[in-house]
DNA sequence: CGGCCACTTGATCCGACTCAACCTGCGTGG
DNA sequence: CCACGCAGGTTGAGTCGGATCAAGTGGCCG
């Protein structure tokens, strides 16, 4: 269980791996005979690798997930962090265009890609859903286009505070699952760069943190403006 | 004929566009029943507007297209470009993301959604291409994002550099369809940082400039192992 | 209680931006 | 045919936002 995060470039059968829980669930409404198995990652841990063979898509329960590149100095860009809920890992190429690792300790779905294919054949409804993803995870991208060559670093950290909030119901109250640097090669910027834009921000009485992971947002509207 | 460019936020409908030409043309291979029909666009004139609804999907037959966004304060930045033979404006949402204009007087077919959802739900094949190529601008984008948040400027540059002779067929030789300002919009940069960084490369001896469009590519591995 | 890891804060640096001048090619009109 | 205007591009000087380098600080787990 409490295995340490290891480089797992290895490519060991994944159905091999470790925790498996013989649950599942399906992948939409309109699909009940696709069913997921659940699996569960440590914190750090690789799902999937950049060029690697697409086999599955993957739907996160609980924990976080991040997918990135990275370049061979090191350099890391993530694309975008899935939450409790969303899918991921869809890209419909042969290949994953981006790696993914578990943020912290997360339960993932599985759901077979051979299975899904063949599905959408005869279910027209769930080959639009799919597509809509992939559609929905393009406007994303698109989004983070325009702040990672156009904001400024508070701009950035406002816009990924409001993200945040949105995807925890807007009730301006939630947990970063993520560390600084994690945020940080998210937005493009260093890890003390958005540290210092956190007590920037608290000083503009936007926000308030309790611990560095908590925080409560005091003023959604100035936020608002500032991240769009 | 001869109209400057307008600023054409108004909603007239498309149809009434000037310039029209009663000529055709399948999408698809696999979809020879839906055609397109051909508009020309003068340099910088809008094609379809931020925020607009989705009743097209469009092919490049010459010129040259962006799409973007823009903020308040007249930020841009710009998304892809596309040249003779590719496709835009597929969000498959019902409102377009970013705006796309022509960079230079340009050539474009226009196909009416609602035809092609219909043949998707008829035609496997094709709808399968559609999503094929909403993942393709996925990847592009991805790939973009890493270049905006992690690449220095002549790196973006080469890497920009790459791309055009890649969609030029990779002969080393090719005429850029965009002014400075476009491409700096393109890469996160200013234009000076642009025409430094052309410059830059010249003396590198990784380029050669005739005249500041026409460009002659010397040392496509240098530019490559830099730009990626 | 001790050690470590994540985070914060401070000081300095540097790559790209800003502001400004100048150049160059091209279309226009005298 | 040349003079002119001007838009697009280049180059230079100075500035600045965010990066880098370097201490601290705090919280958590053993």
């Amino acid at each position: 269980m409490f295995v340490q995060p290891i480089e797992t470039t290895s490519n060991q059968p994944i159905v091999d791996w470790r925790d498996f829980a013989p649950c599942a669930a399906p992948l939409f409404a309109c699909a009940p005979e696709v069913v997921g198995t659940s699996f569960n990652y440590v914190r750090d841990e690789e799902i999937y690798g950049e060029g690697e063979d697409t086999q599955f898509i993957y739907k996160v329960i609980s924990g976080a997930v991040r997918t990135s590149k990275i370049m061979r100095d090191g350099r890391r860009q993530i694309g975008r962090f899935y939450l409790p809920g969303e899918f991921f890992g869809l890209e419909l190429g042969m290949q994953h265009n981006l790696s993914a690792e578990a943020v912290a300790d997360s339960k993932i779905f599985l759901f077979k890609r051979r299975q899904i294919e063949a599905m959408a054949q005869r279910n027209m409804e769930a080959a639009r859903e799919m597509w809509l993803m992939t559609a929905d995870h393009l406007r994303h991208a698109e989004d983070h286009l325009l702040l990672l060559g156009r904001k400024t670093a508070l701009e950035r950290l406002a816009a990924f505070l409001i993200e945040m909030d949105m995807s925890h119901g807007n009730c301006g109250l939630f947990e970063l699952p993520m560390s600084r640097r994690d945020i940080a090669d998210y937005l493009g910027l260093t890890l003390e760069t958005v540290s210092r834009g956190f007590s920037e921000l608290q000083k503009k009485q936007a926000l308030e943190l309790d611990g560095a992971r908590h925080v409560v947002l005091r003023n959604r509207a100035f936020l608002g403006t500032m991240g769009a």
